[in-house]
DNA sequence: TTTTCCTATTGAACGTCGTTCAAGAACGGT
DNA sequence: ACCGTTCTTGAACGACGTTCAATAGGAAAA
């Protein structure tokens, strides 16, 4: 079964091919034939170790999925500082992972806007196990929202870590794009800071009422 | 000067095609055959009237600006309840423009997502008129942020406004798009008042501190 | 009006893209 | 060693934005 090897092995050299042409010049810069230059094969080569294009910006957008968790679990060890209050310590705990992901997104661009730009034609969705990974990053934002609201029903933290992370997303992808003006990262950060830290101060004092 | 009319009575047709043709299919559905058949003129006809594709865009995207300035507009109209507090009103003011934001993306989804997917190759720069419409539209959300932390200096309103804008922006943009999830629109619609309310709520309690 | 020049219009053609396909090469089981 | 199956190849296809030589037609001069 040598051929199987090798139809994994000119996958994983696409893949790796299609990640450093989105690094290199983003989603518009996967092309059938230079990847197949690169990979040492024929255009038409390429779909039989795979079915489309969009299968290999798929497994690119996945690895920088894991990419984004790891960058999440590492921001996430350290810290642990005293915290008045739970509602504080979960505080801190949003705006350091929102501070966690811009950065990331700033170190990764290109590679997380193909995250984002990729469209696939028509009805066909997304692969599951691509679903399951970006499902499973939202619980880094769940867990301090429920320190932070504990009488809102659990369906409610889903929501509510969804339009969360919709939230920063919007800031960080708008802050980083210089479609209108450029905003130094810092000046970013701070404003990601001042921004989450406000929402979270302010969901607190919405229980209270 | 009968050709400088037919020209423009060219480019309009061309300009209400494409944007048809973003309303149906998006960005992707604006193509030079298609335009021309519609236009009733030659493919290379085009050219005469307009520099590129990227220049119908433009000016299809420059519409639909103008149709959400008109929608803002709209929606500071009536209201004016009374408020307890200046920042209570500001508050309300900002809940009631996010949630027209969010009621115009959802009436007009294609032609909006044309203005931000749009991207113009390599280096070239959006036109004078366009920038400066954009700008405009900031000034809406400068105003109540004003009455809400005056003891800011002046700049410090134009970077929150972008700031509060981008989070809404993410949070109307990826609950809209149904790639995670399909979150109803009122459901939209109550975590955008949640989310505003507790975001200004929690800039004026920064304020006192 | 007639003639002339110039510009607008045409649609075939170019280069690039993703994808397919007939042909030939290489593999795996017997 | 053989043969059926499968993989690989690169030319070919259709669609795309854009260009261009050829032609048609309007504007200015006679």
């Amino acid at each position: 079964m040598k051929t199987e090897t090798r139809r994994q092995n000119l996958r994983d050299a696409l893949i790796a091919a299609a990640e450093r042409a989105i690094a290199a010049n983003g989603l518009a810069g996967v092309k059938a034939r230079d990847l197949a230059a690169e990979a040492g094969c024929a255009v038409g080569a390429i779909y039989n170790a795979v079915a489309d294009l969009d299968e290999l910006v798929f497994a690119v957008n996945g690895r920088t999925l894991a990419a984004l968790e790891r960058s999440l679990d590492d921001a996430a060890r350290p810290a642990r500082k005293k915290a008045a209050s739970p509602a504080e310590a979960a505080t801190a705990r949003l705006v350091h992972l929102a501070v966690a992901y811009l950065e990331f997104v700033a170190a990764n661009t290109p590679r997380w806007r193909a995250v984002f730009e990729h469209r696939l034609p028509d009805g066909r969705a997304a692969p599951d196990w691509y679903v399951a990974e970006q499902s499973r990053l939202f619980t880094y934002i769940e867990a301090p929202l429920r320190d932070l609201q504990p009488e809102l029903a659990a369906g409610q933290h889903a929501l509510a870590a969804r339009t969360l992370f919709s939230a920063v997303h919007g800031i960080v992808t708008l802050g980083l794009e210089e479609k209108l003006g450029v905003v130094p990262l810092a000046m970013l950060r701070a404003q990601i800071e001042i921004f989450v830290a406000a929402l979270a101060g302010g969901l607190v004092a919405t229980r209270s009422r």
